[in-house]
DNA sequence: AACTTGCGCAAGTAAGTGCTTGCATATAAA
DNA sequence: TTTATATGCAAGCACTTACTTGCGCAAGTT
C-alpha cells in the first residue's frame, strides 16, 4: 500500500485515533471495529482505507474477514516531530524549576535573616 | 483564549506545522511569518487563528505589531498520545531484536559445529 | 442451491477547510 | 495632518471530509 495521504492528517480524527487504539494490541476485523462505534459501517470502512492509505495499518484477508493490524512504527514520523519540541520546552521547565528553587532559597535565606532580628530586638527590649 | 479547536487538527497542516517551527525559538510577528509563505497574509493570519484558538500560539500586541509565542507545553496532548504506543513499538523492535541476535548465535553455534564435523571428516579421510 | 455474513463500491449531502480579494482600523512616521 | 504600515474582518469559492443509504459480490453455512 502506498503512502499517499499524511500521518498527521490521518491521526487528526479522533475516530481513527480511536480505531489504532482498538487495535494496537491484536489484530481486529472490520464489522468488530465498525461496532463499537455510532456510525456506520461504511464510515468506519473509509476511516480504515485513510489509515491503511499512510501505512498505519495492514489488512489481512481471512476467508471472507479482514483484520486490520496497526503498523505502530508509522506514527514515529509524529513521534519525532513533537519529541525535538518536546526537548525544548521540557528543557524550559527545568531551567524555570531550577529558577524557582533558587527563589524560595532565597527567601528563607531572608525570612531567617528577619527572624534571628526580630529576636535580637525582643532581647534587646527586655 | 478558548480551547475549541483539537490540537491534532491544528498539527494536521503542514503550513501550520512550519509556523510552529518558525516560532518556537523566539516570538516573530505576523507580517514576517507571512513572507515566508507563497500564500497570502489573510491565509497565515487564519492558521495563526486557528493555532491560538486551540492555545499553541500566544499572541502579543506590541505597538502596531502582533508578536507570535509558541506554548509548545500544549503540544503535550499529542506527546503523550504518541509516547504510550512509541513505547509499544520500541519494544516490540527490542524483542525482535533479542529473538535475532539469539538466532544468530545459534546459527553461529550450528555453523560451527559443522565445521568440527567436516575437518572430523576429512581427518577421517586422510 | 439458497441463505447469511463480511465487506467494498458508488452516489449524494452537509459541513468544514484553505485560500483569495476587498475593505476597515489602529499605530507610527513624514 | 497626511501617509505608510501592521493587521483584522467579511464575503465568496473550489475542494475535501465525514457521513449516509443502497447495491453488489464473494466466502461460508444450511
Amino acid at each position: 500500500m502506498e503512502t499517499r495521504r499524511d500521518v498527521f492528517q490521518a491521526i487528526a480524527d479522533p475516530t481513527r485515533r480511536a480505531i489504532i487504539g482498538m487495535i494496537a494490541q491484536q489484530s481486529v476485523n472490520v464489522n468488530s471495529i465498525a461496532e463499537q462505534f455510532d456510525v456506520s459501517r461504511q464510515a468506519i470502512s473509509l476511516h480504515l482505507k485513510i489509515l491503511s492509505e499512510c501505512g498505519l495499518l495492514n489488512i489481512q484477508q481471512q476467508g471472507r474477514e479482514r483484520f486490520c493490524e496497526a503498523r505502530l512504527e508509522k506514527l514515529n514520523e509524529v513521534h519525532e516531530w513533537v519529541e525535538q519540541y518536546h526537548k525544548l520546552w521540557a528543557g524550559r521547565m527545568k531551567t524555570l524549576k531550577r529558577f524557582l528553587e533558587q527563589e524560595e532559597l532565597q527567601a528563607s535565606v531572608v525570612s531567617e535573616e528577619r527572624k534571628k532580628k526580630a529576636t535580637n530586638i525582643s532581647k534587646s527590649k527586655k
